[in-house]
DNA sequence: TTCGACACTGTCCTTTGGTCCAATGGCTGT
DNA sequence: ACAGCCATTGGACCAAAGGACAGTGTCGAA
């Protein structure tokens, strides 16, 4: 139980919650739930998010479903989410991909790597620096070079800029 | 249960399913689970998504979830959702062309460099390091930081990973 | 000629980035 | 139980990047 504060970006605390609490299932609950704002804290590993004022009974099943792996996203938020990409893979020129949904090569390439690894190779091609992503997602600056590292290894690039080519879907020089 | 034909549109064949069986919670397993043919699943409706191979006490842990009225996505299936939902919708205006041939803000911030700062610009965000620009150009690599630094400050770019993502037609996160 | 923009170089220093070796705990499948 | 993958962290070490001064020389415009 932790209550997030009003005015400090919510990732920030995430990450500090991350901190104390170790790996943990989050579920935040919202006063005024609001998609826009729900995206980056899924994206920063919350299993959960729903209204707080909602029943009792409600919430306790939020609980079950969460503590059993899964994920609980509002149905208004779910129908947000796939309208938003499918009507931005529509109208995209399949060569202008960024993260290649939709390009076997770098699909391909983004299957070989963990979910932990996928994650930091997009923080880093989008110019994330390593202390960044080590704030965002609660680890040590160390861990996130080990990720780095393995990520060059498993895609062939030999540093950040070139993995941030790969990524989106150009060739290094 | 109902198997799924391996030929007809998987879209087509939920239809025909809903009107059997009437309003129901539904869990696609799949052979071989791919984040491109999930998305349209999950617009239909069905509630989970899971490997057709995992374990059975996985199963029924994604039933558990499913019956409670959760959402089961693989976490590589999130994470790619909300990445490129992001990265969609960041880039959605200003049709983003590498080095923005025709892309007037591009070509602004182009006009501000010196020709030699062009070169230098060019070759940092295609991955070259300085050392390497130093040696085609035939000149210092102090020279070439210089050259990198009043770029750096002309395009407001905190790095050359930044740098490049803006000749590329990307905004830094 | 004097001024300013440009290209080029130097040294010193700090911060990042990247690699190597090593180790722990959790989870999974055999 | 044991092997293997994953996430995590530590320490050390080296290379690259970037900022802060400071300086040289050329060229064209005022």
């Amino acid at each position: 139980w932790f209550r997030l504060d009003e005015v400090r970006p919510a990732l920030e605390q995430l990450a500090e919650l991350r901190k104390m609490v170790g790996p943990a299932r989050i579920i935040v609950l919202a006063n005024q739930p609001d998609s826009e704002h729900a995206l980056p804290l899924f994206s920063a590993g919350i299993r959960g998010y729903c209204n707080a004022h909602a029943t009792a009974a409600n919430l306790r099943q939020v609980a079950r479903v969460v503590q059993a792996g899964g994920l609980w996203i509002g149905e208004a938020l779910m129908q947000r989410l796939l309208a938003s990409t499918q009507t931005a893979m529509a109208r995209m020129p399949a060569t202008a991909l960024p993260h290649g949904l939709a390009n076997p090569v770098i699909a391909d390439c983004l299957a070989t790597l963990t979910s932990r690894e996928q994650e930091v190779a997009r923080a880093v091609s989008t110019g994330s620096s390593n202390k960044e992503i080590a704030r965002r997602l609660g680890i040590t600056e160390r861990t996130v070079k080990a990720h780095v590292g393995s990520v060059f290894q498993k895609l062939k690039a030999r540093d950040r800029l070139h993995l941030s080519l790969i990524m989106n879907g150009q060739r290094p020089s």
